[in-house]
DNA sequence: GATTTTGACTATCTTTGACTTTCATATATA
DNA sequence: TATATATGAAAGTCAAAGATAGTCAAAATC
């Protein structure tokens, strides 16, 4: 069965396409509309509508409470590539890898198939054979390597 | 008897064929309808859909969780990647992928970016810190999963 | 001896709900 | 009137429970 978090995700993905980024919603309103416990809605905000994904959220309780959801625009590439790689940290999981990725191919910083490529060297599949920590540090070298090959 | 793991190759191979190529399932459901243990199911794919045969999987466990099987092209550069990355071996230095890689950009199976980030991923700079008989087992497998990826 | 089968244990992701915090407004009090 | 307090209406937090898939090695089979 599709999982409700992503069916509530694209739900307010559309909602934010239809209405040119940005969009103010009642939490209760919405989990109740799907029927789900009220935490479920920050469940998918937290996994799905981060930072690292192009996402800046705000919101306010009490009386006429709202959670907003916007979609940061991103006008300089190669500044904005800049500065993941900077941030980034000597360790990464598989899925930060993966959505900072899908942030380049959607930003069109690189192309698709970059994309493909980066992420089959940076899977889980090749790299579980690692221990532990190790994994996520050598995750983090290869993206950046990768990174940095194409700013030359 | 047959085989329970090459009945449900089999199995899977037909899913495969009828719906175009790429298939998702769900590794419980599988084994319930199979009645064998969900780890059969692992054994199946790791020993039969592997990049070598020409198979791209991924998958994703928790609430709705799946196995994802894609069959890569082997259309023309495509038979020619195959056939490379059945004879690569499971270990490979450095200094062989790169000889690999050029020749792939040499005869335009690959874009000179993509080679560079194949570079990048299989470089010693980034694998120098795993030891000294894993390094090249991992390179070959991140190499040989980059090349399959773009055959999907 | 190699391959296959099995199952116990682990890792990851999602759903749920009890409890907490914050805010706006209404009401009480100095 | 101005300020303090109570009330109710949101949203936030966190951990337990549930749902999958992965790993690894022992046992069985070929």
């Amino acid at each position: 069965m599709a999982r409700m978090s992503d069916i509530i995700e694209d739900f307010i993905k559309q909602l934010i396409n239809e209405t040119d980024g940005s969009i103010e919603i009642q939490r209760n309103e919405l989990a109740s509309y799907f029927k789900c416990v009220p935490s479920q809605i920050n469940y998918v905000i937290d996994t799905r509508f981060t930072t690292e994904r192009g996402y800046y959220v705000e919101s306010r309780r009490g009386g006429g409470g709202y959670i907003k959801i916007q979609r940061v625009n991103v006008d300089r590439p190669g500044k904005y590539l800049m500065h993941i790689v900077s941030s980034m940290g000597d360790s990464i999981s598989q899925q930060s890898a993966e959505v900072f990725i899908n942030n380049f191919v959607d930003y069109d910083v690189i192309s698709e198939r970059e994309g493909l490529l980066m992420k089959a060297a940076t899977s889980d599949k090749v790299l579980g054979g690692i221990g532990a920590p190790d994994r996520d540090i050598i995750r983090a070298s290869i993206l950046k390597n990768m990174l940095a090959a194409l700013m030359v």
